[in-house]
DNA sequence: GATATAATTGCACACGTGTGCAAGGGGCTT
DNA sequence: AAGCCCCTTGCACACGTGTGCAATTATATC
């Protein structure tokens, strides 16, 4: 338990401590030759700076926290992990969160971060981040959204976006295209902006085609498998049952075509499903998924890029950072027309 | 961009801060009147204690790091939830890196971790581990490998692994109880123990029921959905090819299944699949896939809690810490054996 | 009322690092 | 030889927090 600090090397080296902090972030304030001396001494002695001392006089922490509902949706693990490869890049150190959903512990695992003194924060899929957005800008800790509840962005606060309802049009005017007219939506969990503008799109495309909207037609889910699964036995006892679904996001969709299997009900055949997201899964499952495509890498990048250049640019140039809206695409694959492998 | 401190607050409230310090840990040295008022001060002024201070004095930073190859694999995602969840429920905070199995990133991110100065470190499916176990001692650090590759456990540094041996033998057995004598074996990233392990266990097996083992049988994976998608035309190539096969993890067994169904190839009638892990979706691919179990959100949770009990211990009982070796299950689905619903 | 005792508060230092400023030393110019 | 400047180094303070010890005040005891 040999904690070794520059004050022990300054002792060994026969210096002011001072001159090791010099000396180890390369200063030309230093000689070459105890410039070299005290590197290699530090070596040895296998030394490691404290990032908590450092933080505490230059101000600070090299470090951003991520909060999502949990890293078990593959879709959240796939933006996190491209969160943390760019902060690698940059040298930034990635704080973990998650709150299961959980308002408070949402409100707990900002607390937490604002402790930590993270330099920014990234949220994601949250409903409850006006409750914290006050705190979070009064301490001038800039904020990105990704997918997040619509609100008022303040002067620190920006968001990253697909364009839901867009996505929405291209899956509902797929379906339409391929001669469907009872098509339903599985929603997720509830009162989610991005779920509400999906539902938009649905509706647009409906519209555009002459098909009247049926309330009937639009079902809960809950953003994972088992809304799926239960969504589709109140479709199909509906007197007049749908021939398409489009679901909120694929682990619905995966849901609901597992449901489909044990009904015997044959997908696409009797019924064809798209999804949104296409997490790697879903050219995986049986039928593959048909889906809108999110870049979630890219997001995941720009995610931190945007809090990196609100950190860097203090109050300089901020005004050029400006929300963004990303476009899905769809893809087409055996979960909406039949077998295409065949031709 | 307003920190408040607790020297602020000891000005608004015309005490040192000392008293504040106090006032604010709830000691008993302060009048109640007095710790009251700060306080309510502290709640109105938006003070948010600076961990990094804090940790710099105490000497402990209440946070652990967290090494995954990637956050992607819904196996470490599944474990990370199980560590993440039970840090907050012992107010601890997790520090995520990645390393992309590349062994220089991995050491950058220890090294990266030891600056932070985190109590403690749990480490995922490493294989290179003995090149910073050494420094992470001697700096006592306290690590925990979970299904990492087998090595020397020092004073500071234990490991829990699910048995990878018997879960092969229970694989294999499985197999074998179906009629199966062809049986090969997807590996899963090369030189990695709990590969070598498992394909100990499917030996083992095959051993105990006078099956000649056949090298050619056992073909080279990566442990990814890739992997067990090119294995599948090498072993269908095979002069006498296999009529079932075990596979180092689901992600594996999944593109396996996934390439079979291209080749038109019945799953489980054809070839038999079985996978191990138990990851979410195993469930959900067509067919559900046999597997053999293992307890991640339990082994995920005894992880951090190893890592807790190894910081508080200091050296007192700390040989009471011992590497731990969890069972896993079999899980018999639709892969392996054929329809069983319409019973 | 004087003294002993308990309760409350402040002083000063520590943790490990970065940095402005002054001081020392050596070489160069004149 | 004297003065100047540059190069190198050390001193001292700062960041925000916790804590042992001394100092002050209030309370209790005789």
């Amino acid at each position: 338990m040999i904690r070794v600090s520059i004050k022990d090397i300054a002792r060994a080296a026969n210096v002011s401590h001072s001159t090791v902090s010099r000396a180890l972030s390369d200063s030309p304030l230093v000689s070459s030759e105890t410039k070299a001396r005290i590197q290699r001494l530090a070596r040895e002695m296998g030394y490691s700076p404290d990032a908590q001392a450092r933080s505490l006089v230059v101000g600070r922490t090299q470090t951003v926290g991520v909060v999502v509902t949990t890293i078990t949706d593959p879709f959240l693990a796939e933006i996190v992990q491209a969160v943390e490869n760019t902060a690698h890049d940059y040298g930034y150190t990635v704080i973990l969160t998650s709150s299961n959903a959980d308002p408070v512990r949402e409100l707990e695992a900002v607390e937490m971060l604002r402790s930590q003194r993270v330099d920014g924060v990234i949220v994601t899929s949250s409903r409850v981040g006006s409750l914290y957005q006050e705190r979070l800008e009064e301490s001038g800790v800039p904020v990105v959204l990704l997918n997040t509840h619509r609100r008022q962005t303040g002067p620190y606060t920006f968001s990253i976006t697909v364009d839901n309802r867009h996505g929405g049009w291209l899956a509902t005017e797929h379906l339409i295209h391929l001669g469907h007219r009872r098509i339903a939506y599985v929603t997720g969990a509830i009162n989610h902006s991005d779920d509400q503008e999906r539902l938009a799109g649905y509706r647009q495309a409906l519209e555009q085609a002459g098909i009247a909207f049926d309330p009937a037609l639009v079902v809960p889910g809950t953003g994972r498998a088992g809304g799926g699964e239960r969504a589709l036995p109140v479709l199909t006892a509906l007197d007049e049952p749908p021939t398409a679904v489009f679901c909120y996001n694929d682990m619905t969709a995966i849901g609901l075509i597992h449901a489909a299997r044990q009904m015997d009900l044959p997908v696409p055949e009797a019924l064809a499903v798209v999804g949104f997201d296409d997490i790697p899964f879903a050219s995986f499952v049986q039928p593959p998924l048909t889906t809108v495509a999110q870049p979630m890498s890219e997001m995941g990048k720009q995610a931190l890029e945007m809090v990196l250049s609100l950190i860097d640019d203090g109050d300089s140039n901020r005004g050029q950072v400006t929300n963004i809206v990303v476009q899905g695409t769809l893809i087409v694959r055996e979960s909406s027309v039949a077998e295409k492998r065949s031709t």
